[in-house]
RNA sequence: GCCUGGGUGGCGGAAUUGGUAGACGCGCUGGAUUCAAAAUCCAGUUUCUUCGGGAGUGCGGGUUCGAUUCCCGCCCCAGGUACCA
């Protein structure tokens, strides 16, 4: 019987959903492992050889893990809040929710057909009421609580409040907007309302006014990282900038542990790199100058306060709040332009405009606080006004931006550093000493910017201080498909609901567009249909699409509990991520996110680490190979790929469905509908050879290029297990490589020639039961080592290659025997699981057993050889070989290299100058 | 510009601590089997060569008995990021 790859996988796919082969228990003598992969969208395509690489990957491990005797749990479920379902209802009136549904079935057909061995019992899906009933819970929990500083960690909100009406604010020292002080009468004599919008700027999910990322075309807010150059990630609208009322989350506030914590996890330094730069923290300090003839002051952060001597006028944003009250009447009309000008300009414009230099004089002088000299002020948009205090007392000796702007408006250069030249260019390394600085003077840089900080604040100037990046986080949309807000409004005071009225349900709406008036759809919603109601109205807009995402590694753990998000003794169980895999992608959105909300769970004690993701290995892309033909301008007319350079050409994606080899199959070309290209029956063709020939290149698989193989196809064609091995044998995970077919047979033969060890020519089983041969258990151990160092750091595709070489060698030693590959099917199941099941109950084994076999144990006896093969090298080149016992000394081996004629014949009657011999190793002769 | 990866046959890639460069697979060439094809099996396949051997892991140097691996300088590709004071 020839390897029947269909009837094999069905059978034991069965088995497993049947006898749920994969449930993980709860608790266990065993150690338990974690590994997750980032779950789907499940988008309407459904899954390209592109998804499964990473899953694939994740299972080999699981099933790894699980030979080791590790307790594994490896769930999967659905991340299906999300835009493309909600486009998709607009434009047909589905509800999304039954689009959802019907992609989440196709998404679960396609990944039972590859054989993973997922705890399908516990699926969540981010958009069911039994999920989302909890990410309303945890918003609640935010809301409900500040970042203290003293106790650094995230607090209840009673104890501020408890704080506030004894003492007032005078000693809080809390994450916050709120910069006026108060007493503690004054507190207990607000209004509630006035309370209310005090305490928003504590709470860490708070409603406030902000500048916010306003993508018209989508009718939504957007996050920072959702807005790549100034258009948004999905769709490429333009994106502007907008005052809105949004909730918003203090991510701010960890800041410093988001950075720190990154010390402690196994992720890629680009990964890291990415978020540090993030978070973007600067050490310097703030320093306040003093505005002539005014009361006022202006504040800059500098990161440079060494160089306060080098100041030769400062700098506001356009938008600055003080442009207007110090412009001079001289200056009014052009620092009016100016601002005006600015503004008309959006964020994506005035970034992509960074050579050309602009900015305008105010008229308006600052008194630099340590000599006391005029500081001319100007207004320029190369300062942003939300970063830092949006002004910046320009030193262009030490910054290139503050000198392009100085020489382009003849400002004088101060130059403040010893010994270097700043006529050509500023000086930014932090190696030089300081001059002309009165008490700075003879300095090296570093020292500087600490007397400098110290000078700063013994005089009252300012302080120390450090600045980051990290602005805090958007986290309402004006969108229908998403989590509704456990929020109400009482007279425009939001208020949460109580624990026992979630979920707040997505309400029913007769259109998945905003209202008239520009309210999100939600606001269509008739009294009735929500679930719950209270107060005046309730909350319109939903959450972003990394709620939902920031915390579902947690409810695997306990899925259907309805009392809690998660029981403490599951979490303490299960602990966090051992190895997460994963796109990079998500670097700074849901990395970043899942973090934060990680460590305010882990501060309000509800679990017992402050990272979710211990280890993560971040999968490369597939790239598709896309075909192209060749429409010549202006005609209906396609030529050849050898002749497209005798005509005028537009290169067109065609569908690879249509092309073998290169070859396009015109009928079929010809009567395509819904290409992209308009191919009626009239089209007419230029071949080369008979033959017209696509052109081809090898770009991101997506459905606009027509280069999507589906995964479905493949395992129609070679089984699940072929399919498993071959991606994996692709190339290193991390790598991004090209998808090319060709290939697979080579991997499909390779088990086909695997199940032959066990069969002979009719088909039938023949197992040798008695003791193994010397070669064989030497072929089985060398594999068995290389399997397990490659599976421990995650080399999958060595592996592939590692079993082609077993099964080769045992293959020449005509080697059935049962002992050998019993063992080999062993460590062969994470890769291949049906087949191996198969073979494993065909050596007399009990169905369902393999799973949770033991994984082989490396004997090194096995490898022991009583001679080696010794490389003879001269100079560094190997020359040739020759075998000898391994039981040699250095010196035997040496005397019994020079001995040999061929070495006489390389030494070409000289003495060798050296002889290094390394034992078992290499004999390398210096000549 | 800056940060992080990477550059090895016709192709995907291997070489784990400095020790036989090109494992394994694809493709290609030749052969066996077959009426034929598929499948299978065998041999070959970095390159140049006067068949002795020479060159060779992006380029140029260096350390070393020995470098794909370590160090210095450069080039190219991919991803990220960009007036952050």
């Amino acid at each position: 019987m020839e390897y029947n790859f269909r009837e094999v996988e069905n059978k034991w796919r069965k088995f497993w959903a049947e006898s749920k082969t994969f449930a993980a228990i709860d608790e266990s003598d065993k150690p338990k492992y974690y590994v997750l992969d980032m779950f789907p969208y499940p988008s309407g395509s459904g899954l390209h050889v592109g998804h499964p690489l990473g899953y694939i990957a994740s299972d080999i491990f699981s099933r790894y893990k699980r030979l080791k005797g590790y307790n594994v749990l490896h769930p999967m479920g659905y991340d299906s809040f999300g835009l493309p379902a909600e486009q998709y209802a607009i434009q047909t009136g589905q509800h999304p929710k039954i689009t959802t549904e019907q992609n989440i079935a196709r998404y679960r057909d396609q990944l039972d057909k590859i054989g993973f061995s997922f705890d399908w019992d516990r699926e969540v899906r981010t958009s069911s009421p039994e999920y989302y009933k909890w990410t309303q819970w945890i918003f609640k929990q935010l809301f409900n609580a500040y970042y203290d500083y003293d106790q650094d960690k995230a607090v209840a909100l009673d104890e501020l409040i408890a704080k506030l009406e004894v003492e007032g604010n005078v000693n809080i020292n809390a994450c916050t907007d709120h910069e006026e002080t108060f007493s503690a009468d004054q507190w207990n004599a607000f209004s509630d309302k006035e309370k209310e919008q005090i305490l928003q700027n504590y709470r860490l999910a708070y409603l406030a006014d902000s500048w916010v990322n306003w993508c018209p075309a989508l009718g939504t807010v957007l996050a920072n990282d959702e807005v790549v150059n100034g258009v948004s990630e999905r769709g490429g609208h333009p994106v502007e900038q907008k005052l809105m009322r949004q909730w918003s989350m203090r991510i701010k506030a960890y800041a410093e542990r988001l950075l720190t914590g990154l010390e402690t996890v196994d992720w890629t330094d680009s990964i890291k790199d990415q978020q540090r730069n993030w978070i973007g923290k600067s050490q310097g300090a703030s320093v306040f100058f003093q505005i002539e003839s005014s009361n006022d002051k202006i504040e800059v952060f500098t990161t440079r306060p060494d160089t306060i001597y080098g100041v030769s006028f400062m700098v506001l944003a356009p938008e600055h709040p003080l442009v207007a009250e110090i412009t001079t009447d001289e200056y009014k009309s052009e620092v009016e332009a100016y601002v005006k000008q600015a503004g008309l300009k959006s964020e994506r414009d005035r970034q992509a405009d960074v050579k050309n230099i602009s900015g305008q004089f105010t008229g308006a002088y600052a008194v630099h606080p340590f000599n006391g000299e005029k500081v001319q002020i100007w207004i320029g948009d190369y300062v942003l006004a939300s970063y830092g205090t949006g002004a910046v007392m320009a030193v262009p000796c030490g910054d290139q931006r503050d000198w392009d702007f100085a020489t382009h408006f003849n400002i004088p250069i101060i130059n403040i550093f010893k010994d270097i030249d700043v006529s050509e260019a500023a000086y930014t390394e932090k190696d030089a000493v300081i001059a002309n600085s009165d008490f700075l003077n003879d300095l090296p840089a570093k020292k500087a910017i600490k007397l400098a900080i110290y000078e700063i604040e013994k005089r009252g100037f300012g302080k120390g201080k450090t600045q980051y990046r990290l602005r805090d986080a958007v986290f309402s949309r004006q969108r229908y498909w998403g989590e509704p807000f456990p929020v109400y409004y009482t007279d425009e005071i939001p208020q949460v609901v109580g624990d026992d009225q979630l979920p707040i349900t997505l309400p029913e709406v007769d259109k998945y567009l905003p209202t008239e008036d520009g309210e999100p759809p939600l606001a269509r919603a008739e009294k009735s249909a929500w679930n719950q109601f209270f107060g005046d109205r309730m909350e319109y807009n939903t959450m972003p699409g990394w709620a939902g995402s920031s915390w579902y590694f947690l409810r695997y753990m306990d899925p259907k509990n309805d009392s809690e998000f998660v029981a403490k003794d599951k979490v303490e169980y299960w602990q966090n991520v051992d190895l997460y895999i994963g796109g990079s992608e998500h670097a700074t959105g849901h990395l970043l996110y899942s973090r934060f909300w990680t460590k305010f769970l882990y501060d309000m004690d509800y679990i017992p680490f402050e990272e979710p993701f211990q280890k993560m290995i971040n999968q490369g892309m597939i790239l598709g190979r896309s075909s192209f033909v060749y429409r010549v301008k202006g005609e209906n007319k396609y030529v050849s790929f050898g002749l497209k350079e005798q005509y005028d050409t537009t290169p067109l994606h065609v569908d690879i469905n249509l092309v073998e080899n290169d070859i396009l199959d015109i009928e079929a070309f010809k009567n395509l509908k819904n290409s992209a290209v308009d191919s009626s029956s009239i089209a007419e063709f230029i071949l080369e050879d008979g033959k017209y020939i696509c052109g081809h290149e090898v770009e991101k698989m997506s459905k606009s290029k027509w280069n999507v193989q589906t995964p479905d196809d493949l395992v129609e064609k070679f089984g699940a297990d072929t399919l498993r091995m071959y991606e994996m044998f692709l190339g290193p995970l991390e790598q991004s490589k090209p998808w090319d077919t060709s290939g697979i047979n080579g991997v499909h033969n390779f088990l086909r020639k695997f199940w032959r060890l066990f069969h002979d020519r009719e088909g039938n089983v023949i197992i040798d039961q008695g003791a193994p041969s010397k070669d064989a258990l030497k072929s089985l151990h060398k594999t068995i080592k290389k399997i397990e160092d490659d599976l421990e750091r995650f080399a999958f595709n060595t592996g592939v290659s590692n079993f082609m070489i077993c099964v080769n060698e045992l293959n020449d030693q005509k080697c059935n025997n049962k002992e050998i590959l019993e063992q080999l099917v062993i460590l062969m199941s994470p890769y291949a699981p049906h087949i191996c099941e198969e073979l494993w109950v065909k050596l007399g084994n009990k169905a369902g057993t393999l799973s949770y076999a033991e994984f082989p144990k490396y004997n090194e006896e096995h490898l022991k050889e009583a001679n080696y093969h010794y490389p003879v090298s001269f100079n560094g080149k190997m020359r040739f070989k020759l075998e000898l016992p391994t039981e040699l000394t250095p010196k035997e081996i040496e005397a019994e290299v020079l001995a040999q004629e061929q070495a006489q014949k390389w030494l070409e009657g000289k003495d060798p100058k050296k002889v290094i011999v390394v034992p078992g190793k290499i004999v390398n002769i210096v000549v």
